[in-house]
RNA sequence: UGGGCUGUCGCCAAGUGGUAAGGCAUCGGCUUUUGGUGCCGACAUUCGGGGGUUCGAAUCCCUCCAGCCCAG
């Protein structure tokens, strides 16, 4: 089968191309140049990333390509990012990134150029067009793919889905892929060790705001910009005292940002939620009971879903507007929407 | 101007004669392919200033300074 092997430089999609190789597939690695942009203080590693890829191909003996997204990417997932912040809203861009990027654009483009399947190192599995939890269930990334359609999925193959990420770098070692000791990757994928803040105030003008205490109403500091708060945020308030206050709340219109040291303050805790567009990796699930996960990582707790709305039978923390819930029917991934 | 109170790290705050708790913030690290959370570590040779008592004081005494409150 001739199989397109997203590569970013990294272990995962290393050992990815290898055991396609392995299969006895045709494979071609393909690097996605999505952002070569550096941010003051931090140099974007693209080109770093993909002279690895590149390596391990050569390494591997398999064709390689760069397919550049840049421009698409900037579009689909930067501004995007970028627009949901000014709304007020925590975005998801990885989640955008695996949407429109990597399972549309690099799938179309691969499939026009002779692909039949493409691959990426992520931990989930697949099985025909159902997306499924991964066996690691400490790395399972079906959190970031629920927005994945089920077609995409008929022509992808997740090789990793079944090994833990320890056996992952123990595989690549003994394959001698050097790549096998390379740090994993976190934070936004394209901005990199960079924070939202310093990312954000790239684009964003800088506007000095109220920061409020809820329950009194007292001015208690200052902050340079509503858009840099999130719902259940602790730090960066540089507010002294007491007990450690968190955000929960903020109005952009008046760029204040609300804050409370009550761990229990209703809004801090959600078991009602309104998803707005909704989306399904196959066909719509009925009304029922079902798990779900409000976060990457989190653990998966029981919700009835009616329509759009879900009751979760242990309130969660931090439901944000912007960011995803994802829900799951024992370890398959049915699809989720974004918290409205 | 009388009377009372207070003054310990950027903030809150223990400690009332035995040689400076803790929390917040901040900084560093860990965890994490989103934001965020969480975890670990660092962080006052010094207690508003100056004298004095004492083997020894942030803790007792004197004085000065600053702030607050009640009187006026």
């Amino acid at each position: 089968m001739k199989v397109y092997v997203g590569m970013s430089g990294g272990v995962d999609s290393s050992l990815t191309a290898a055991l396609l190789v392995e299969q006895g597939h045709d494979v071609t690695g393909v690097y996605m140049k999505n952002w070569t942009q550096d941010l003051p203080g931090m140099k974007c590693p693209w080109a770093d990333d993909l002279a690895d890829a590149k390596r391990v191909a050569v390494q591997l003996g398999i064709d390689f390509k760069v397919f550049d997204f840049e421009s698409e990417y900037r579009h689909k997932v930067v501004d995007y990012m970028i627009e949901e912040y000014r709304a007020g809203r925590t975005p998801n861009p990885d989640i955008m990134c695996n949407q429109e990027v990597k399972f549309k654009l690099f799938l179309d483009s691969a499939i026009e150029d002779g692909a039949e399947m493409i691959a990426t190192g992520h931990y989930a599995s697949v099985e025909n067009g159902v997306l499924k939890m991964a066996a690691d269930t400490n790395k399972d990334q079906t959190y970031f793919l629920y927005r994945v359609t089920g077609e995409a999925l008929q022509k992808t193959l997740f090789p990793l889905g079944e090994y833990t990420k320890p056996t992952v770098r123990k595989m690549a070692e003994e394959r001698g892929l050097f790549t096998a000791a390379k740090k994993d990757s976190q934070g936004i994928c394209f901005v990199g060790k960079v924070g939202i803040r310093e990312f954000l105030s790239q684009y964003v003008e800088q506007k000095p705001g109220e920061i409020i205490d809820k329950k009194s109403g007292k001015v208690l500091g200052h902050h340079d910009g509503a858009i840099f708060y999130t719902l259940g945020q602790r730090h960066g308030l540089e507010l002294g005292g007491g007990l450690p206050y968190y955000v929960i709340g903020k109005n952009m219109e008046k760029n204040e940002v609300y804050v409370t040291t009550q761990l229990n303050d209703d809004t801090l805790w959600k078991s009602h939620v309104e998803l707005n567009s909704i989306h399904w990796i196959n066909d719509a699930p009925a009304d029922g009971t079902y798990q779900i996960r409000v976060r990457h990582r989190a653990p998966l707790v029981a919700a009835q879903l009616h329509g759009h709305t879900l009751d979760i039978d242990d309130p969660q923390r931090a439901v944000t507007a912007g960011q995803s819930i994802v829900i799951y029917q024992n370890d398959i991934c049915l699809g989720g929407g974004i918290v409205l």
